[in-house]
DNA sequence: GATAATGTTGGTCG
DNA sequence: ACGACCAACATTAT
């Protein structure tokens, strides 16, 4: 669930509500295998009593710097969420890793299906060194997504979903930034002319930022979706153009969006607009 | 009430 | 290199 525009939203949820400068006091891990790293022991040890110096995102990770100059690192996977507390109020079942700040403020993980990771690391940057281009950096440019896509046959959802290509797309905004450029999910990734790579280019961006613009996608109404570290719901849900849409119209031009599987993932297109023409 | 599907990633195996 | 499949889990939709 949680992808780039999804975790910029927590991100910048948690710098705004003045976490950095606290220091951790109490850390409790109530389901041990969301600790990926380091040992549990060393985890929880390790981790106390440090000041937390920055928060910021790379890929669909969540980076904290810490005092010491290591780097606590966490991906929600599907359903991870976070969300302040007290920590005499009660529990719930899945929260899974409490973190309790000097101020008193406790910061809860909450995850239904468990699938998210803790790592707590020497160097950020060795730990994420297998992620690609950051989308809304300066490195990402359509040279640079082009020299990605050079070569390649596998499709085009694919090398969207391959983070080790281009960082902090998922599911979602894959569909979207193919549906704006214009293109078939299918075609493969070497095959696209210039100008369909700076479509794509493009497109990548404005799916992006309409997420990042609407503070996230928040899909129906189940609690193991997106909700901000406020409890707040993401609004993209209402502008989403192919995603969740199969049979109702194209924004474009009416004709009914299919779905299909492509990588294993459900994918959302036009059958009109996604020909690989050119794009209006 | 059983079964399928789900926004992610990382592994195996051909 | 690539894709098919599975595993980690729980909930919701069918």
């Amino acid at each position: 669930m949680p992808e780039l525009p999804e975790v910029q939203t927590l991100v910048d949820d948690l710098r705004a509500s003045s976490l950095i400068g606290q220091t951790i006091k109490d850390v409790q891990v109530r389901w041990p295998r969301i600790v990926a790293e380091p040992t549990l022991e060393l985890f929880c040890r390790q981790l106390a009593g440090q000041r937390v110096s920055d928060i910021q995102r790379r890929a669909k990770y969540l980076v904290f710097s810490l005092g010491s100059g290591q780097s606590l690192l966490v991906h929600l996977r599907m359903t991870g969420k976070f969300a302040f507390a007290s920590p005499k109020d009660a529990l719930e079942a899945h929260h899974h890793v409490l973190l309790t700040f000097g101020d008193e403020r406790q910061l809860r993980y909450h995850d239904t299906r468990k699938f998210g990771r803790f790592s707590l690391v020497q160097s950020a940057e060795e730990a994420l060194r297998h992620l690609g281009l950051e989308p809304l950096s300066a490195e990402f440019t359509p040279e640079a997504l082009e020299q990605r896509l050079r070569g390649r046959r596998t499709p085009l959802k694919a090398f969207l979903l391959d983070q080790r290509q281009v960082a902090g797309i998922g599911n979602i905004y894959a569909d979207e930034a193919l549906w704006g450029a214009g293109l078939h999910p299918a075609t493969p990734a070497g095959s696209l002319s210039q100008e369909q790579v700076h479509f794509l280019y493009s497109s990548i961006i404005e799916a992006l930022q309409r997420g990042l613009r609407n503070m996230g996608t928040t899909l129906g109404n189940s609690q193991a979706n997106f909700y901000s570290v406020a409890g707040r719901r993401g609004r993209n849900e209402d502008e989403l153009r192919v995603f969740r849409r199969t049979g109702l119209p194209c924004p474009r031009c009416g004709q009914a969006i299919e779905r299909t599987v492509l990588a294993q993932r459900s994918t959302h297109y036009c059958l009109r607009c996604q020909q690989n023409g050119k794009r209006t």
